[in-house]
RNA sequence: CGGGAAGUAGCGCAGCCCGGUAGCGCACCUGGUUUGGGACCAGGGGGUCGCAGGUUCGAAUCCUGUCUUCCCGACCA
């Protein structure tokens, strides 16, 4: 009624914002590029983040804070880095305001103009790498292995709720280690850390792979990613571990003195993911009734809706609901109850769907005298009575089924669209008429890669690392190649 | 940053062409009947018409500027 959601096969982009917007996820702000993250969507954001801080310290991390501001003058250090992000920084130039004389309300005070600009971080590498300087001595020191939760700025032409927007929170792990090969373990360790996350809590399978030199972050050696597949055939970056080699150090002049007492420069890695993830969560789970929760994440996992008449009725059943939310709350579910006489039972039942919440239960006064509820399921909207006696078991072990579930129905669509393709033609047909992702053969240029993107819009997402090396010929060229890479079109 | 569309009550919209007392649906408040898939009846409250200038006796309506959002491109996570 009020809450009508777009259809995915009506217009896609359209979906995916009333999701987020009727979803209670996230709303536009009064400031162009940014968005304001929703009670249910920082609940979401809330659930991710700790799951992923816990896999952050079970592996060695430690959390830390650095500034928002970066000195002008740090981010030019690594030549690669600033040509990466120089055409989307915030600069602060003044830091008074004062009232405009010719009464124009307030103005930027002239007077009182930086010596040094600040940018406003778009990741925090340059002020992160200068503090290193003063933290690494020795071989004693290492590995260094930090992450801040962080919010970044980078300012974008054009933005789109959760999945690109100038204002993002993320998390961004930077370490220091004695020797390139523990710095690219650090590397691969994070990127499992990303995939397993992915696909265990969010459900969203993941493609592990290697960025091309074009696409790789201004700064590194190698870009890791994951990438996942949208329900539109778009592929979409999910996280990113770069092994940054020495240029950091060398940039920093960070320098460690080994065992044999000599002076060498560190070996570093960045990694992160931010809120993003939930743009992907909603793209690759939700249907056109609304968003569509893992259960492992979602802000509620269970809720119980109470249909009564009469206030007698309502408190008979607000006490059985309270028992069944204590017996479920005791095994770590998280359950609401609404009582909420405002809203009739079939609109809190299209209200929760449209929220994604798991599982419902719905509980009246038949129910109670056959000592039964009836259970809903978000993901297959399948219907069942069960008994009360043993409920929170049966919950306990139906949300799991949906959270596997999720996962087997992403990965089945995601399988399906992976498509191994040897002909130029074909690889433009497929791109419009199914989408995902095209195995093919790449000669390994980027002159190549360019040209396949001016032509078709699709990039190359990964060189998986389970890649198998097969001699075969360019899609686009015909020149030799050694194995298939992935392209598609993506966010 | 280019091209298109839009901004009027919390939300969705009409009114604008042709200037003259700001309207409809949902939501909200009160009372009543209801309650197993987005209830109904009656009464009621709420709007600087995005913002700033201009034209006019008079502007939601005409003109100029500006801000914000959406869609499509270019750029990028």
């Amino acid at each position: 009624m009020s809450k009508e959601i777009t259809s995915r096969a009506a217009d896609y982009a359209q979906w995916y914002n009333d999701l987020v917007i009727k979803g209670g996820l996230a709303d536009y702000s009064a400031v162009r590029g940014c968005m304001v993250i929703k009670p249910y969507g920082f609940a979401l954001w809330e659930n991710m983040r700790d799951a992923l801080d816990k896999m952050f310290k079970d592996t060695g991390h430690v959390n830390a804070y650095f500034p928002l501001f970066i000195p002008k003058s740090f981010l030019s250090k690594e030549a690669a880095h600033i040509e990466g992000f120089a055409k989307e920084c915030a600069v602060v130039t003044h830091y008074r305001l004062k009232n405009d004389p010719d009464g124009g309300g307030l103005i930027v005070d002239p007077e009182a103009k930086l010596e040094e600009e600040l940018i406003v971080r778009p990741t925090s590498e340059t002020i992160i790498w200068n503090t290193y300087k003063d933290w690494i001595q020795s071989y004693r020191d290492l590995p260094l292995l930090v992450n801040q939760w962080a919010n970044v700025v980078r300012w974008e032409m054009r933005t789109r709720l959760f999945l690109r927007t100038a204002e993002f929170l993320w998390q961004e792990g930077h370490t220091a280690h004695a020797t390139s090969e523990e710095a690219v373990a650090e590397t691969r360790q994070m990127l499992d850390v990303y995939a397993t996350f992915a696909e265990e809590f969010m459900a969203m399978p993941v493609i592990k792979g290697v960025k091309t030199i074009s696409e790789r972050f201004a700064g590194a050696e190698d870009t890791y990613c994951i990438e996942a597949l949208m329900q539109d055939g778009k592929a979409l970056q999910a996280g990113t571990s770069h092994f940054l080699g020495q240029n950091f150090a060398k940039a920093f002049e960070v320098k460690f003195l080994t065992k044999e007492n000599k002076q060498e420069y560190v070996w570093a890695t960045s990694w992160g993911v931010s809120t993003r993830l939930i743009g992907a969560l909603v793209m690759a789970h939700s249907d056109d009734q609304g968003l569509v929760m893992p259960p492992r994440i979602a802000p509620q996992q269970v809720v119980i809706v109470p249909i009564f008449k009469g206030d007698e009725q309502k408190q008979i059943i607000g006490e059985k609901a309270a028992q069944i939310m204590k017996e479920l709350t005791a095994m770590g579910i998280r359950v609401k109850y609404d009582d909420n006489e405002n809203a009739r039972p079939g609109w809190k039942f299209a209200e929760y769907e449209m929220k994604g919440i798991p599982v419902r239960i719905a509980l009246g006064a038949r129910d109670l005298e056959n000592n039964v509820v009836e259970i809903a399921r978000r993901d297959t909207k399948e219907k069942q009575t069960v008994s009360l006696d043993g409920l929170p078991e049966v919950i306990r072990q139906l949300l799991d089924e949906i959270q596997l579930n999720l996962y087997n129905k992403a990965k089945t669509y995601r399988d399906a669209h992976i498509t191994m393709v040897d002909d130029w033609d074909r690889f433009v047909e497929l791109l419009d008429e199914k989408g995902g992702f095209l195995s093919a053969h790449w000669d390994g240029t980027a002159e190549t890669e360019e040209t396949i993107k001016e032509k078709t819009k699709a990039t190359i997402r990964c060189i998986p690392l389970d890649n198998k090396k097969e001699a075969g010929k360019c899609i686009l060229t015909g020149q030799p190649s050694e194995q298939r890479v992935l392209f598609a079109r993506a966010y």
